[in-house]
This record gives C-alpha cells, structure tokens and sequence, in this order.
DNA sequence: CGACAGATTGACGAAAGTCAATTACGGTGG
DNA sequence: CCACCGTAATTGACTTTCGTCAATCTGTCG
C-alpha cells in the first residue's frame, strides 16, 4: 500500500478519521488487490479472515437457501467498508458486480489497528449505525411493499446513489446506468426476472421511464415514479 | 440513576464495558422510565434526541407507510441499545410490547461520553455489527421465503432467544410464551394475520407445534420445524 | 354472565411466481 | 461493416400463494 496519500478514497474511506501518520501505518498492513466481475472475495460461513474498503466498483452482499433462492443483501461502492471485524463468521458473500479495487486488511490486524485508533473505531460506529438503518428501511420495501412500489424505490435510490465517473453533481441524476443485470435487480427487491422486466415495461408504456440499453435508465418523470414509490411515514 | 451497581443488565447492557468509575459517571447522565405497552418512547422522523438501555421488557422498531401498513424492523431485549447515536435522524418508531424499564440518555449527553470513552464504543460498534448482520439475515426471510418458512424461522428464532425469567438455561425451550400478537407477528414477517394463523394451523395441524394460549408456543417436532426453515446455505 | 378485542375460518380475487417460447441485445469473427 | 451466435430479457399462458373481505368463534376481563 503505497500511496495511500494519492488513494481515491482516502478522504472519504474510514481512512478519512486517520492522521497522515495513522494512514502509513494503517497501509502498511494493507494490500490491494482488483476483482473481476463475479469474483467472490468473501463467502459466508467461512471463518471471517479479511476486511476491507472498496476503492472502485461495485460489490453485491448477498446470502442464499440451499435450493439456489438469492437475497442480495447490500451494495457497496466506492469508500464503502467490507466484512465483520472482531472476530465473528462471515454472513454472506460478498462478490464484484464490476472490475474493482479493494484494500484488504487481515482481521487480526485490522481489529489491532482498530483498538488502538478510536478515531478509526468511532468512524466504522457512525458508518456501521447508518448501514443498519439504511438495511432497516430495506426491511420495509421487502416485507410491505408491492412489485412496483419496490421497482419505484430501487430507480429513486439508484439515481441518488451512482454518479458517474467526470460528474461532479450531488443532485439525483436523471440519467444513468445501473450496475446490475435484472437478476440482481430481482435479488435485490425479492422479485423475480420476470416481474422486474414486466413492471419495468409499465413504467416504460407510462412514460415515467425510458431504457435505451439493457442497463441505463432515463427517468422522464421523476414525480409520478415517487408517487408510486410509497411514502414513508415521516 | 442511584443503582447502576445492582442493575439486572449491569454486566450484559453496554455497560459491561466500563469499570465502576465509568458505569458511575454514565449513570449520572441517564434517567430510568418506565413505559407501559404501546407506549412509544422515540418517533420515526423526530429529531433524535433520546437513546436508551433496555433493563426490562421487550420493544419493537417499526416505520409505516402512509397508508397504515407497517413492518417491524428490530425488536429489543434487556441489555439491548436503543436509538441512533451521534446527531442522525430518528429512522424508526420505538414502542414497549410488555411493561417495560428503560434507561435512556440525551444524544448529546451521551455522545460526548462515547467519544470520552472509546471501550464504550467498541463495544457499541461490535453489537452494531451483530445487529446488522442480523438485520441482512432477515432481509433473506422477507425477501425470499414463503409464509411457513417464515414462520418457522420465527418458532425457532422466539425459542432460542426467549428466557422466561427464573430460567437460567441457554438451551433453546420447547415451551414458551412470545410477547407479540398476531397482528405483531404478521407485522415482523410482513403477512398478514389471516396468513400467519392459518399457516399457524397447519403446523398444529401437523402436531408439529401446540398452541395451548394466545401467547403460548410448544414446540412438539423441532426437528420438522426445521426442515420447513429452509436451511441458509452455509 | 355478557361484551369486546383478538383470533380463526371460509369464499373469493389479485398479485406474483412458474414454465415455456420468443425476441433483442451485444460481442465476436468473418 | 455486417452476419451470426449466445446470453439476457421479454412476453404469454397458466398456477399458486397470499391478501381481502366478511362472518364466526373464543378467551379475557369487567
């Protein structure tokens, strides 16, 4: 880990609690290593070896039933933080959707380092407190809403969340590819392909959205594609 | 907060992490409450201005779409934490099940105690961790499962994690009383009430399970309870 | 002994899943 | 640059599961 002091993520990575001196040290005990997409960097159930931080690509988090059914359970991006420090088994895979970087750590070193930086500690809490919220609204979507209440939800947050490489924008972009194939869309909103293709094509006969690529998504009409989206209560 | 050193969750809570000079100070800053059933102690969408120790009773998380429909996203035992720390926004209502005692902080106070106090947020961060994890596990029940999957889950999830007070084994019970409803049961595993009760039936039906009370579960066929809990693939 | 909320049961409908066939995209090689 | 191929996505017909609405039952508590 070389030139931590040039990393994309190092003012937006957990790194960012770290004084120049921490970051040395912390990148000394790190390694970096690039995915291909489907590479698998963590499967769940094994014995929890690495952490790390996500410096480019996307990254899917998911588990899975014995018969093949999938839940994606997380995405990470870019400065995103990867695995389950002190000491438990790993709970699901954690596989590339994308080329990617990361910036692995060993568990026993990171939990070292960890101990002896609360900055750093403090940090992953505020992060990790957000996650668990973030997952919690997931609970709502999965559990409570319809087909293409969850479609509605996932276009909102997608255009919230990716902003392509050059923008600079911090607006909801009404233009953009996503990183997922419709399995994955399925995977992630309890679907399957088919419902995900045949709610998706309503939207497009709507004029709420248009899908020029199999990945990109215009959305022409943001304000009906809240109104489907259900209101939170707050 | 006179009784810090004879509390029941003194050595479980949070609170196990200080020595007695810190659970002292802690203490000093916390106020106990009681809370009767259905009374919420923290509103979705509030300002977040409490967070709080669990020393009795069990509470539920929930958010709600406009319309009524509403999915529990956590519930919470003695020892447990509540709320979100460091200045977000309340992302969920808290509301006590049975009578319940609380030990609750104002962020403020409580944040600049944290940060004064890193043993205290490491152990903060490794339940956050664990509550996470859980939390993506239940994504896979609500995402993926069918409604005696779910339920069975649930069975086996109550049994492990209910110890009726004098009760001081750790081995799952056979025999216990859950501390929901119906409509709460239906709430955690998004169905509906009609659903949970007739898959409910089934099991009885089956001898799998007896249902002598309202709120009593006896577990007669754990293995077959399992077997219907699709296994997680690890 | 009622009365009421909570739970069960039944009949029906709607939403999403399944299975299978077809189409379209995107990458490759001629 | 175009034709071809394989994968992914769409579309259609049908089934299943769960939800909805309504009626009935039951146990809890005054």
């Amino acid at each position: 880990m070389d030139h931590c002091s040039s990393c994309v993520v190092r003012n937006r990575a957990i790194c960012s609690s770290l004084d120049a001196g921490g970051v040395n040290a912390l990148g000394k005990i790190g390694r970096h290593h690039r995915l291909v997409p489907g590479q698998t960097l963590i499967w769940e159930g094994e014995d929890s070896t690495v952490v790390a931080n996500v410096i480019d690509g996307v990254l899917k988090l998911s588990t899975s039933l014995s018969d093949g059914r999938e839940q994606i359970v997380g995405v990470v991006y870019p400065s995103d933080f990867i695995g389950r420090p002190f000491g438990a088994r790993a709970q699901h895979n954690v596989t590339a959707l994308t080329d990617a970087h990361v910036c692995t750590f060993s568990s026993s070193d990171f939990d070292r380092f960890a101990r002896e930086h609360p900055e750093l500690e403090h940090k992953l809490l505020d992060r990790t407190l957000s996650e668990l919220d973030r997952t919690r609204r997931w609970l709502l979507l999965l559990g409570r809403m319809t087909a293409s209440e969850k479609l509605a939800n996932f276009l909102l947050d997608m255009s919230e969340r990716i902003a392509p490489s050059g923008c600079k924008t911090e607006a909801p972009l009404d233009s953009f590819d996503i990183p997922f194939g419709r399995q994955q869309i399925a995977d992630i909103l309890g679907l399957t392909i088919e419902t995900v293709s045949r709610r998706l094509n309503d939207f497009k006969a709507q004029k709420i959205i248009a899908v020029p690529t199999r990945r990109r998504i215009e959305i022409l009409n943001r304000a009906a594609l809240s109104d489907i989206a259900a209101t939170p209560n707050r």
